[in-house]
RNA sequence: GGUGACGUGACCGAGUGGCUAGGUAGAGGUCUGCAAAACCUCCUACGGCGGUUCGAAUCCGCCCGUCACCUCCA
């Protein structure tokens, strides 16, 4: 069955071919380093993830490319000057530069621990202003941008009438998105059209973040503008047409539709991406999840809890599994009662993955009968097959549910697992690990206290001294000893230590 | 105002013109020293009103409600 995905471009799912088989050039948005990301942020990631581990699945040569934004955007008018980095880096009284590096540190150990596989590439727009410039003169030299007092506008007017319709992504007319900005023309003097976007603003004093500008009459400095390092790295890394480009839905416009104009507008002319995906977003209490709203939850926080409203915190799997039980094109809410859910749900399918090596063992060399052989290969296969329908995770979730079921019945009835056969089981527990732990990459995260479990044993090793029972004592000590750990009893009781061998 | 999404059982959350997703919670049962796990059974819902159809929760229309984007945002 081949892959299909929801293309926002052309509004309907989509048989996924890739442009030059069997590679495959994924992008996805990445964040902004000025704060710490929030559960909103992670979702992206997530959903990216299970997709280019699909896709490798599926043996596509995967070059998947998450960005670090780390040039500050502008704050909120652009005329003040001041950007998100510099603000935060003010504010802790450190470089800028620290500030992203920072954040962006604290980024990939949050994106690690949800289990997140690192991407092949992860370029910063700060490494990235030559072809960020590179791309602003051929789009000038194209006569869609122009230059005003050393910063450089987008004319969208122009490119609308020239060439393609801006507004296609998000399905807006340039009519009404005039009607709509009408209203806050201030402070934007230096635009011909208010549509018209900065591809690279001239440096006020106080901004902090600059870099060396070739455009307007006095050499001066600039910074890009904030759509423009995506096109420009996408660009250098997956060429002038990628497979697949995403990022939340509230990316698509302005910033997906910025970057489509940006490529079209340059030498590239495409649209940057074949398929264009976008994932919905988390809210709370049916508001959206944001940084400007306030009503956040980081996931430092979520994970050790409680924080912003949940009683208690939730692991990084637990709150991955949560993800992954709805569709990426439906909203999430987060609430104590879904999350307990799904904690609940995701220990039930790691519990799962711990019987299988057990099952297939009492599988023997049962020969098996075809019938139930193919009922099980059949239940095996639908969780792919799910997710091949435009990356339906919470059908493959429960296929998943279903099968594990199957198990757990064959586990406590002989002859129906003698019925299956060795060879199906084999194949079926296989399929249920990749799915689990490849694909959809939920880990098993143990629970237990290494220490508090050795408590209990020492404890019994102190009821066998007290009861001379010397065998047990002899067996407890070998036990620990295997694990490197060495019981030392002392006059004030039974104490350990790591061996020293 | 423009654009788009959505309203499903106690909760979360899929989905399709007819064949009761799945998870969680609840009830009963099997099993069990107790318990847990597991399995079996039950709880059968699709905002409202019309229309199309042999048949709609699924298609169409209207209404009600919620949300998002149009300004930085995953």
């Amino acid at each position: 069955m081949p892959l299909s995905l929801y293309n926002t471009l052309t509004r309907k799912k989509e048989e996924f071919q890739p442009l030059h088989p069997p590679q495959v050039g994924v992008y996805l948005c990445g964040p902004t380093v000025y704060s710490e990301a929030h559960l909103g942020n992670a979702r992206g990631p997530v959903v990216f993830d299970v997709l280019t581990r699909y896709l490798r699945y599926r043996e596509y040569r995967v070059r998947y490319v998450r960005n670090i934004t780390d040039v500050g955007h502008l704050e909120s008018d652009a005329d003040t000057g001041e950007d998100k980095m510099a603000k935060a880096a003010r504010a802790a009284r450190v470089e800028p530069m620290q500030v992203a590096q920072d954040f962006t540190n604290r980024y990939r150990q949050h994106m690690l621990a949800l289990g997140c596989l690192p991407p092949d590439i992860e370029p910063q727009a700060s490494g990235h202003i030559i072809e960020q410039i590179q791309m602003i003169e051929e789009i000038i030299s194209n006569g869609l941008a122009y230059e005003v007092n050393g910063s450089v506008y987008f004319d969208v007017p122009h490119y609308n009438d020239e060439q393609q319709r801006y507004g296609k992504l998000s399905n807006r007319s340039i009519e009404d998105q005039l009607a709509g900005t009408r209203a806050n023309l201030e402070g934007q003097s230096e635009k011909r059209s208010p549509l018209d976007f900065a591809l690279w603003k001239k440096a006020s004093p106080e901004h902090i973040m600059r870099w060396p500008s070739p455009f307007g009459e006095a050499p001066g400095e600039g910074f890009p503008g904030w759509h423009l390092e995506c096109s420009a790295m996408s660009r250098k890394y997956l060429g002038v047409l990628s497979d697949i480009h995403g990022g939340g839905l509230d990316l698509m416009f302005p910033h997906h539709e910025c970057e489509i104009a940006q490529s079209q507008g340059s030498h590239a002319h495409t649209d940057e991406a074949r398929f264009w995906m976008h994932h919905n977003l988390i809210t709370v209490n049916g508001t959206k999840m944001s940084k400007s709203l306030g009503n956040f939850i980081l996931l430092g926080d979520l994970f050790r809890g409680p924080t912003g409203g949940l009683a208690q915190g939730y692991s990084p799997m637990v709150v991955r599994f949560f993800l992954l039980q709805a569709h990426y094109r439906s909203p999430v809410d987060v609430t104590d009662d879904a999350l307990r859910a799904a904690g609940k749900g995701y220990r039930k399918l790691m519990n799962g993955l711990r019987l299988l090596d057990k099952l297939v063992a009492s599988a023997g060399e049962a020969a098996g009968s075809p019938t139930a052989a193919d009922q099980l290969l059949a239940l095996a296969d639908k969780p792919a097959s799910f997710l091949d329908d435009d990356l339906n995770t919470p059908r493959a979730l429960a296929a998943l549910f279903d099968l594990l079921k199957r198990f757990n019945t064959l586990a406590t009835t002989p002859a129906a697992l003698a019925e299956v056969g060795a060879a199906a089981l084999t194949a079926a527990a296989a399929s249920y690990r990749t799915m689990v732990q490849d694909v959809l990459g939920l880990q098993d995260e143990p629970r237990a206290n290494a220490e508090q479990l050795l408590n209990l044993t020492l404890s019994f090793y102190s009821e066998a001294k007290a009861d001379k029972a010397y065998d047990k004592v002899d067996l407890i000590r070998a036990a620990l000893k295997d694990q490197g750990i060495v019981i030392k009893d002392t006059k004030a009781g039974v104490e350990w230590a790591y061996s020293e061998e």
